[in-house]
RNA sequence: GGUCGGUUGGCCGAGCGGUUAGGCACUGGUCUGCAAAACCAGCUACAGCGGUUCAAAUCCGCUACCGACCUCCA
């Protein structure tokens, strides 16, 4: 596929902007990940699985890119204000582990639910507690430029002294005078010098257990700083695409974009990508709220909510249903309609590759190929490319039906539309292994070929009960021209 | 309270001034020994009230309701 245009809708400017590296055919993509300390949920997938698009459209367009998707695994504290517990720390305190065993399991928990969803692995993803010594040389840049101060061992980011001769709320809209007569009474403020100012060094207390040397105190690095110092080391000062979620926006990125300003003059990104909630009930699917639904309830069936399970490619194909700017609201319901609606599809790939060509085709896969790349490179439209490829499936399937003809050129332009959208950019496939099983696929022929067989005696008991016991193994027989086929549903 | 966004048919969800979005569900038909799958047809909505326009779900104003951020969160 040739590279169209792009749009992409970029927070900074707040509409849709032609996409055009700094570098090309280079592309530096940076991703807020998640922090540690909890089993991932829905709306981890929901921001991976976008990216994981972008990546992959980038990708496939042939741009060299290089991903970055951090793991917050210290840095955030418990509660506002700047004080408090490490959400790391806390979490191990209360199951009496190691902070690292804690980040360790919620690691492995969040990869296994990724590589379920078949995202693909940024090109790196790097720790915070792996980059202290930079996230200590990027605080120093910021207090040699005298945008922060230090205060008995803690060194905050002086917000004011910024914005006389910066921008601080340039991203999320927010104007610092507002923000100054707006902040709530917050204990444990007595530090700063403004409400507005954040934590870049935090001087450990003593039962602390995670912390690290620093010029100011033995401490830990503030919350917004990881991500600042890892997007710069391995991207650059000056990047092509950050990303996260919509609730990152302020003050995460914001603060980001400070913090990048003050060490060293430029903005990080030149595009802003935000994805959208989660809701269930209209309400936003948060940690904060607890009206969350993790990936192994999902997969197992398992919360109250929950009428069954749900394969992993049916929540990706859910959330890909919708457009990444808006919200989604989570049922059971929505879920079964995205089950039915992906096996359609699904069913309709393997359907084309069987399709025999006619002389010539009576619809026009040229144009819905058009449609299909107009979709994508729109702000990355997924709910309309979809529509067009269950238009693609609606030929398949009258071509199989032999109420459509198709050209050999247009079956073979079907079956490229199929692999490159929905497999290789969309990343749908079937979780189950559909490869041939050399004892199964035998033997399933043999049981067919019996029950045909009856069939074309009218032995229809014979036929039916097979039918049946197959059915209760959770084999559906479908009858057809010349033969038989089987499909197994775990 | 401040800032921003939303309100689409039974449900989910596109839409960015003029064309059937799509999926699920439902109804009728075709096909089938009966099914399953598939195909065809039907159901054709835009919170309310005004305004702009030849034309508005789409632009403007007001009203109502909902939500997000302002504090950790994808």
């Amino acid at each position: 596929m040739s590279i169209p245009d792009i749009t992409i809708y970029n927070t900074l400017t707040r509409k849709k902007e032609l996409f055009e590296p700094l570098n090309p055919p280079h592309v530096g993509m940076y991703v807020c990940g998640p922090t540690v300390y909890g089993d991932p949920h829905l709306g981890h997938a929901r921001a991976a699985i976008v990216f994981d698009v972008l990546f992959r459209l980038l990708t496939h367009l042939g741009y060299k890119v290089r991903y970055v998707r951090n793991i917050t695994d210290v840095g955030h504290l418990e509660n506002d204000a700047d004080e408090g517990e490490d959400k790391i720390a806390k979490k191990a305190r209360l199951e009496q582990l190691e902070p690292m065993e804690i980040v360790q399991i919620y690691t492995d928990s969040y990869h296994k639910s990724m590589d379920m969803l078949n995202i693909r692995h940024p090109s790196i993803e790097p720790r915070a507690s792996g980059h202290i010594i930079e996230q200590i040389k990027m605080i120093q840049d910021i207090l040699d430029n005298g945008f922060a101060y230090e205060v008995s061992g803690s060194v905050y980011f002086d917000v004011v002294k910024y914005n006389a001769s910066n921008n601080y709320g340039k991203l999320s809209g927010r104007v610092l005078d507002e923000l100054l007569e707006n902040t709530r009474d917050l204990t444990g403020q007595e530090e700063k010098n403004n409400s507005v100012d954040f934590a870049l060094w935090k001087k450990a207390q003593p039962e602390h257990i995670m912390k690290w040397p620093s010029p100011w105190s033995t401490g830990f690095p503030g919350w917004h700083l990881e991500c600042s110092t890892m997007s710069s080391k391995y991207l650059g000062d000056y990047f092509d695409i950050h990303g996260g979620g919509m609730d990152l926006l302020f003050p995460h990125h914001e603060c980001e974009i400070a913090q990048s300003q003050a060490a060293n003059g430029n903005d990080p990104a030149k595009y802003w990508i935000h994805n959208n909630m989660i809701t269930i009930d209209g309400q936003k699917m948060s940690k904060s709220l607890g009206n969350f639904i993790t990936l192994e309830e999902l997969f197992t069936g398992s919360h109250k909510l929950l009428t069954q399970a749900f394969d992993p490619s049916t929540v990706r194909f859910f959330i890909l249903q919708a457009h990444y700017r808006g919200t989604l609201d989570f049922s059971d319901s929505a879920l079964q309609a995205a089950e039915k609606g992906l096996k359609k599809l699904l069913n309709g790939i393997e359907l084309a590759k069987k399709l025999i060509a006619a002389d010539a085709s009576t619809s026009d896969i040229s144009k819905l190929k058009a449609a299909c790349i107009k979709a994508i490179s729109d702000d990355f439209n997924t709910p309309v490319l979809i529509s067009n490829l269950f238009e693609a499936v609606r030929i398949t399937n009258s071509v199989y039906a032999g109420e459509e003809k198709i050209s050999p050129d247009d079956l073979k332009m079907l079956n490229s539309l199929f692999a490159d959208f929905t497999t290789e950019i969309l990343g749908l496939s079937n979780d189950q292994n559909q490869q041939g099983d050399e004892l199964i696929d035998p033997l399933m022929n043999l049981i067919l070929d019996i029950r045909q067989a009856s069939r074309a005696n009218k032995d229809f008991a014979t036929s039916d009960k097979i039918r049946d016991v197959l059915s209760k193994l959770n084999i559906t027989t479908k009858d057809e021209d010349g033969g038989a086929s089987w499909t197994y549903e775990s």
